[in-house]
DNA sequence: GGCAAGGTTTACGTTAAGGTAAACCTAAAC
DNA sequence: GTTTAGGTTTACCTTAACGTAAACCTTGCC
């Protein structure tokens, strides 16, 4: 076991590891996302463990399709309970809606690719043409 | 069987009708979407049948998450090879690949939920907080 | 000492899919 | 004849999630 000083790491480093730019962090810092960071002597930010988890755990969030914002009303719950408990209900209940979403989405989709695959030479009737 | 005149319908009750505004269907005309339709003496625009099938067909594929510009690809196609034949497989390859993505991300994120309804006390090392 | 790498802040640019407003026209209604 | 409803074009505004550039600073390296 080694204290191998990996935090805190600047911003560059974090983002190259992250695959993702440090004007992404900046900018999630800038709408309340991530919190004001340490910073070197020199105003370097700098970040520690939690940063980074949080971080990663926003970026898993967005991959998801959960957008900054809903992220930022999860933030702020639990900014004011300061209780995961009280956060939990409303993160099941966005990622229920986007399931649902998500699903109803698939079906349909689905759906119409099957009706193209049986009607395929009725396209025209579906409206891609102007001429009967 | 009667000629009810239905058709042509001018833009805003057929914009009325698909709960859609006037200025989306301009933006689709604009965008090359639409084709330019005929006119009124006045210069009101009307649509025929084939036309308000199109522009059904556009909203159809635009609620399932197909964009606007995949859907200038597929008028392209059209247009160039004047033949259902040959959109068929790029629409049915859009789909797929839709579908993919979607079926993708919902899966993700239900394997998400259901970590959380596991690890629900443990939230707060997913990164929503700043206290270990 | 000088420059290149990698920061900093401030601020304007971008994309998608329209929204909204201004200035004008015309047809129907009162 | 003038208000009202519904068009027309032109053109700037909006939101999300950053990109990009300008002007400046610090640190390591030769």
């Amino acid at each position: 076991m080694n204290s191998n000083s990996k935090y805190p790491i600047p911003i560059g480093e974090l983002a190259k590891q992250l695959s993702i730019t440090t004007r992404t962090i900046r900018y999630y810092e800038e709408i309340g996302l991530m919190p004001e960071p340490q910073r070197m002597d020199s105003g370097v930010r700098v970040y520690g463990r939690e940063e980074v988890l949080r971080l990663k755990f926003i970026l898993k969030l967005k991959e998801l399709g959960i957008t900054l914002h809903e992220m930022h009303e999860l933030a702020e719950i639990y900014r004011s309970e300061q209780s995961p408990e009280k956060v939990m209900p409303r993160l099941v209940q966005i990622l229920d809606t986007h399931i649902a979403q998500i699903d109803g989405k698939l079906s349909r989709i689905a759906q119409l690719r099957a009706d193209l695959a049986t009607y395929r030479h009725r396209v025209a009737e579906l409206g891609l043409t102007e001429n009967p």
